[in-house]
DNA sequence: AAGTGGTCTAGACCACTAT
DNA sequence: TAGTGGTCTAGACCACTTG
């Protein structure tokens, strides 16, 4: 098998062929009759072996941007070169409102410590009354209010000071760099409410429109649970879409 | 490699491996420490390469089962052996309706045949006029009604004629029965909205209760719109839950 | 240092689809 | 029936974690 110019070996490969690939089909390189060459004349093409153009394809077509039928081809999926969001896959609300095309931003609400409720501490596995600390933000698409965010995390995982002025980062961020903690997974709940009087003031919305509610857990290393999350989500201005996998 | 007693080759070896393993895990064959046996551990007892355990260990990663540590192992996941659903999994809603604990049926509601709508044509690559058959359904959790749901396709994707008794299965079923069609994937948009009177009733909620709209597109081979759903999710009664993977 | 999961290869055979 | 994607193997090397 002959090298590639188009691959470096020294890392990824099969994350090399990826990011190739799918930027030709964005930039329409494979235009013609929307069907992409082969596996094998992939293979041959890059240099790499079938096994490593198969792990691309397969994660392209998890992504939905490729159909593959077997005894015929592998298809571009031109629908959802645009699709914005899968649920599952949004792992930072600021990254998610960019997503949709507007601009993100965070405004600090509070920072607290205080006693954690009976509902937060059975989320975090710690005993009522613990000291949590307590953040509020409320995240922007361009100038409008579109998530209220608030955050309890038990002290005891924290090993840094904190200021409002840190609060200006994504969750994930900010637990690496004040817990030097990665999130592994969350769970969220979805729910359909109507939210109080304060929080539609905030997310400026009349008290009588729905909007969703996301209450979310997020585990560590060990299934260690870092943070506990209630999410008010005005579906309204950035929408929620998940595509369905048959098969 | 020798063979062995667990795995018949006729047909899908990865596929034996993965429900050999996802059995022992739910059955406590591997309490130990919750750590399962290395992978050439696994190979070597099952009689297969290591790829294929590889490719049954990434799918039960996937379903959150275990978690894969480089240089350490694999664990088990207790906390997710439970848990119910993954959004970008409900593929129908029988199944999500019994996964959360529940028995289902459906009593269908109406079956009939007028002009598409602006947003149903619109959806469905056909003109505005063109005749579709509508239908409408609702699905219970044991004696609840929990999902109100509306159909509509076009009429030149059938190819039997149809009748109220035959509207008591799922979607993908119908379509797989009825059009010799299979869906390959679809797009739902989530919302949360306060119910017109009507479906409010059908639902048996008050009239303030905010539910969760889905609304949805579903697509055939070659991008091909096979149907338009508009569906009513009673989330007090049957739970959406979200796993968000981080990496 | 030993053992784990992560990556990659080369080659084989099978199941399916188009023509 | 030729060509496609789907599956599987055996073996190699790497990156990482743990003792």
């Amino acid at each position: 098998m002959k090298p590639n110019l188009l691959i470096e070996r020294p890392k990824p490969i099969a994350e090399q062929v990826l990011n190739i690939i799918r930027t030709r089909i964005y930039d329409g390189y494979y235009d013609a009759d929307k069907r992409l060459p082969s596996e094998n004349d992939l293979a041959g093409e890059l240099g790499v072996s079938r096994a490593t153009i198969r792990s691309a394809l397969t994660t392209l077509e998890a992504e939905l941007l490729i159909t593959r039928r077997q005894g015929d081809g592998t298809y571009i999926n031109d629908r959802l070169l645009n699709t914005t969001n899968n649920l599952g896959k949004i792992l930072e609300f600021t990254k998610h409102i960019e997503a949709s095309g507007y601009a993100s931003s965070i405004k600090p609400l509070y920072l607290n410590r205080r006693e954690a409720t009976q509902v937060e501490a059975e989320a975090l596995q710690i005993e009522p009354g613990e000291i949590i600390l307590a953040i509020g933000r409320l995240f922007y698409a361009d100038q409008f209010p579109v998530i209220l965010s608030h955050n309890t995390i038990p002290l005891h995982v924290l090993n840094k000071e904190i200021t409002m002025a840190d609060l200006d980062q994504s969750l994930p961020l900010f637990f690496k760099r004040f817990c030097n903690m990665i999130f592994t997974y969350g769970l969220t709940d979805l729910q359909s409410v109507i939210p109080d009087g304060e929080t539609s003031q905030l997310l400026e919305l009349d008290d009588t429109t729905p909007v969703m509610l996301f209450t979310e857990v997020f585990f560590g290393k060990n299934d260690l649970p870092l943070a506990y999350a209630v999410n008010y989500y005005n579906d309204k201005k950035v929408s929620l879409r998940v595509a369905r996998l048959f098969m």
